[in-house]
DNA sequence: ATTATCTATAGATCTATAGATAATGC
DNA sequence: ATTATCTATAGATCTATAGATAATGC
């Protein structure tokens, strides 16, 4: 009788027929995702995730053992991904700095731009995630990543050693990218802030290049 | 009867002696600061504040509206100054520019190292607080004072003019530092990692310093 | 009389479970 | 028989209010 969003009266008892039937663990695990990024954890009800989905609330018990699993659900599906971190593949150009890091920067902006890593920063961002033992590991991958290419760079005489230590310079590298993901790529971002975020970063970039490889790469 | 952590037995009813009293709602608002930061506004009960103080749930609707209203008088109390900020008062010595952005850089470390503006950072990344047009703004107006003293060194010949526009290079410095305090200057982090964190942000910008403005600063 | 506390409680959630119901697939 | 849903409900919170109680300051 209640309209709901799935768009219809809410369902009879008992199994639904084949022609009716979704992926409901999927939908669950979705709309999850929603509204812990809008309104964190302890701010979203189990009922409220079923009642996105047009369902009972006792069906997610038919599918996660509890709330705190629906929550590590959602981590383990569209969380920070430990494995294939910043990297770009075996080797494009790797011993040429400033187009290497314009094209990992490039990369990283694709993938964090898509809107299922913007609801997911939007989550991480209530709920302390930022600070979690999880997160800050695969950042300090993804720094310690950086760092190596650095130190590479200053061995092979591309980067004045005089300038700063492989850590610092993949700080004053990555640092402005972080930020500026964390607070412009999120949910509750409009189109024009996240654009105007993603030509920051590679305003950055272009700015970062110039001063540590100088006129180098340009002229040489 | 029952022991609580303002350490004794619960109260009698009746306004307690003149020997007993303290300024309640100033307790209130510094529990409800840490729980807040620690379990967010959803995450933390009325009833848990005044369990800390020691006191009864319904002491707080004597001193606020409403459990929003506890949540507005901590930011009030404890949140962003949108005032007196990045300026370092009248001027030190903002025509060296490497020295002063060091100033800036340590000033601000000072300001953001204290336990309550760290409270405040974790309270900030639980509640979407960092996403919030106030911290924004906040933010932003910080940015565009780095980017008027930029300008200004460029104008002066301080700042090699090919090097990028006074907004992507106040981006690049103020990136690292921004990102550095939001994951690593919060409650939950140790002393080690906020001295690392600080350590961090100083050779930034140095390595900064270095790479923008060259020898000039050492040498001439 | 006013102020600052308490006790008790109403009413609204919220999580989770028990048990009914109807379609499916063997 | 199994699976995927529902209804109904228990029990635990949670917010907020009403009304009692005792110290304070005039």
């Amino acid at each position: 009788m209640t309209v709901d969003q799935r768009g219809g009266a809410r369902r009879r008892p008992g199994r639904p027929p084949r022609s009716e039937a979704g992926d409901t663990k999927a939908l669950l695990q979705n709309a999850a995702l929603r509204l812990f990024a809008r309104h964190g954890f302890a701010g979203t009800s189990i009922r409220a995730i079923a009642q996105e989905v047009g369902l009972s609330e006792s069906v997610i018990y038919a599918h996660f053992a509890n709330k705190q699993a629906v929550f590590e659900a959602v981590l383990a599906e569209f969380g920070p991904r430990t494995h294939d971190r910043g990297e770009l593949g075996p080797g494009p150009a790797a011993d040429d700095p400033a187009p290497y890091l314009l094209a990992l920067a490039r990369t990283a902006l694709e993938e964090w731009d898509r809107e299922e890593a913007r609801l997911l920063m939007s989550l991480m961002a209530r709920d302390g995630l930022l600070h979690s033992a999880a997160l800050q590991e695969a950042l300090s991958a993804m720094r310690h990543s950086v760092e190596a290419l650095f130190e590479r760079w200053i061995e092979a005489g591309r980067v004045r050693r005089d300038l700063g230590t492989p850590q610092s310079l993949a700080l004053s590298f990555t640092g402005p990218i972080g930020l500026t993901r964390i607070m412009c790529l999120h949910a509750e971002a409009t189109e024009d802030q996240r654009a105007a975020a993603r030509a920051d970063i590679l305003d950055h970039v272009a700015t970062f290049n110039r001063a540590v490889f100088g006129g180098a790469t340009a002229r040489s």
